[in-house]
DNA sequence: GATTTAACAGAACGATCATTCTGAATCAAG
DNA sequence: CTTGATTCAGAATGATCGTTCTGTTAAATC
């Protein structure tokens, strides 16, 4: 019997990050890996080599199916402040629905924990750090009466952080309205500062 | 010969704060625990009679020799806004000192490492998260003129995520700058809005 | 249907880790 | 000095983990 459940590596990949993001990359072991992905340890060798590269698939695998439809509205090209208050409520509402605390970003979960002992890793957070800050910068400079380009990049700047912040918060809070609340104390501030 | 270099459970606690803190949980043997505090496995489990209870001390550790020094003057009476740059400037001056990316800070890497799998870890940054939105309040409260605490109250959880975040980001920038000017687009911001 | 290929399940291996245990060494008290 | 308690260094233990290997089974090709 071959593959019986992920018949492809999307689908192998996609099964294995619920497990990374969820809980670790420690925590997880090759077993739980082979269980979860009814793929066996052979089968997932010899696609990807290893764990850590099986990780990094994931990584890519969770930017793909997570990060983009959630900020693409971000990157539009006629974004404005309301893409960025969807974008956080979109993942707010996520984390409420699988109960919080949950298991925050997979991105900012890797930068804590696999970041520091692995260079591909940390390549790839600073990539995706610096792909929020240009959609931030696309949105806030459609924003206001035409504000000068080095101010909205500091408030892009501003707005990564909080982003992250946000996601750190999601893990330890069991209030989905305290992360909502501050979201919209937070874009008050930045529309106040725009107009 | 007794205990060569840690003579009291403070030292050893100290030691053992800087690996976990640099290393994480999990990347800290008891092996290099041994080493690193010149103590005996033996002196270590009768002291505090595992891995996880030590990696507890560190953290309680951790809030008295790093925590409260450097955020003591946010939450001081007379505390106001230039109290918070004085904290942030603080966290990222040490970050920028050990060379970016840092081990950012303790307690936000025990709250996505640790804390998913130990309930008590869990608690332990809940509270530390209440304290500074205490604190933040405290010092937003003494800024402009007399606003309702309500409004401080939501713009001291905006700067719980935003501190959240810095701590976040300083795992994987290079540029401590680029955290101070994020910092000061911030403080910028909250200044207008309660003037 | 015979042969080749590919994937499977699970044992085996080597390494690592947290914890416990053993015997020696050190120090305090009389 | 001697006794007793304490701490040490390091081996032993039992468990877990990532990876590799072996025999077997199912699919594909002709």
């Amino acid at each position: 019997m071959p593959r019986t459940t992920a018949h492809t590596n999307d689908e192998l990949t996609e099964r294995a990050l619920l497990q990374f993001w969820h809980h670790g990359f420690h925590a997880t072991s090759m077993d739980t890996l082979v269980k979860t992905t009814n793929v066996s340890r052979h089968g997932i060798y010899t696609a990807f080599g290893g764990k850590k590269q099986l990780f990094h698939a994931c990584f890519e695998r969770y930017q793909d199916i997570v990060v983009t439809p959630a900020f693409a509205c971000v990157e539009e090209p006629g974004a404005d402040l309301s893409a960025i208050a969807r974008y956080f409520e979109t993942q707010i509402a996520r984390g409420a629905e699988s109960g919080l605390p949950g298991p925050g970003c997979f991105v900012a979960n890797a930068s804590t924990e696999t970041a520091p002992h692995d260079a591909i890793t940390q390549t790839k957070v600073a990539q995706h750090n610096a792909r929020l800050r240009n959609g931030f910068q696309n949105a806030l400079s459609n924003t206001g009466m035409a504000p000068p380009s080095d101010r909205t990049d500091a408030l892009a700047q501003v707005c990564v952080v909080f982003t992250n912040g946000l996601w750190s918060m999601s893990r330890t809070t069991t209030d989905a309205d305290a992360l909502r609340a501050a979201v919209k104390t937070f874009l008050d501030t930045l529309k106040a500062d725009l107009t």
